[in-house]
DNA sequence: GATATCAATCGTATATTTACGATATTAGAT
DNA sequence: ATCTAATATCGTAAATATACGATTGATATC
């Protein structure tokens, strides 16, 4: 889980992830224009998610193609829920 | 958000998060017996996560309370909510 | 006032992250 | 075969994160 959040831990990652999620169409260096960031950047960035499973990748030709890896999404925002069970519970602390 | 999340990206902050959930009474030291770290390490992430404002720290007397900020963590919840926008949509990737 | 306890802070060594330019790789176009 | 465009990878410098021991600070107890 520490792993998942780490890929969120950073604004260009979640950048990212917004604009896979917003497009339908996966797109690929399109992200490279949209960021202020050099193409190698945008490029690790990408592996990173890719590695920890948030996203999919697809050569398609010369150009490669990402997705959000939606399964994964899941799993984090459900293992994240855990923290929250206290929210429903409506838990309120003793002290502070 | 980063910055939440990034909270979020260590065990041992994890660790001392779901601690703090679990037990109602807000333990202090404690903390410090049930992780293996040096008592400077685990002052060390408190201070992560107090400074992002997830968890309320006390000082009462010689010993400090920490406790959830569950108003920090039902924001924390639902900024990260806006990624997950396509899973409720049923969203299915085009290419991938 | 001296002492003990709990916790914060300081100093520091090491590891990891981040970013970039340069280079390599791949496949379509000429 | 060559050239071009889109990406990935490599090497590297700078910044940040992590962990620890040592020290400091605060408060209760003797």
């Amino acid at each position: 889980m520490a792993e998942l959040a780490k890929a969120l831990s950073h604004p260009a990652r979640i950048a990212i992830l917004k604009l896979l999620a917003e497009m339908d169409t996966c797109i690929c260096g399109e992200i490279v224009q949209e960021l202020p960031l050099a193409q190698s950047t945008v490029s690790q960035h990408l592996k990173e998610l890719k590695a920890c499973g948030l996203v999919q990748g697809e050569i398609d030709g010369p150009r490669s193609c990402y997705c959000i890896n939606w399964d994964a999404m899941k799993e984090l925002r459900d293992s994240i829920g855990i923290l929250f069970t206290g929210l429903e519970r409506g838990n309120r602390n003793k002290c502070c």
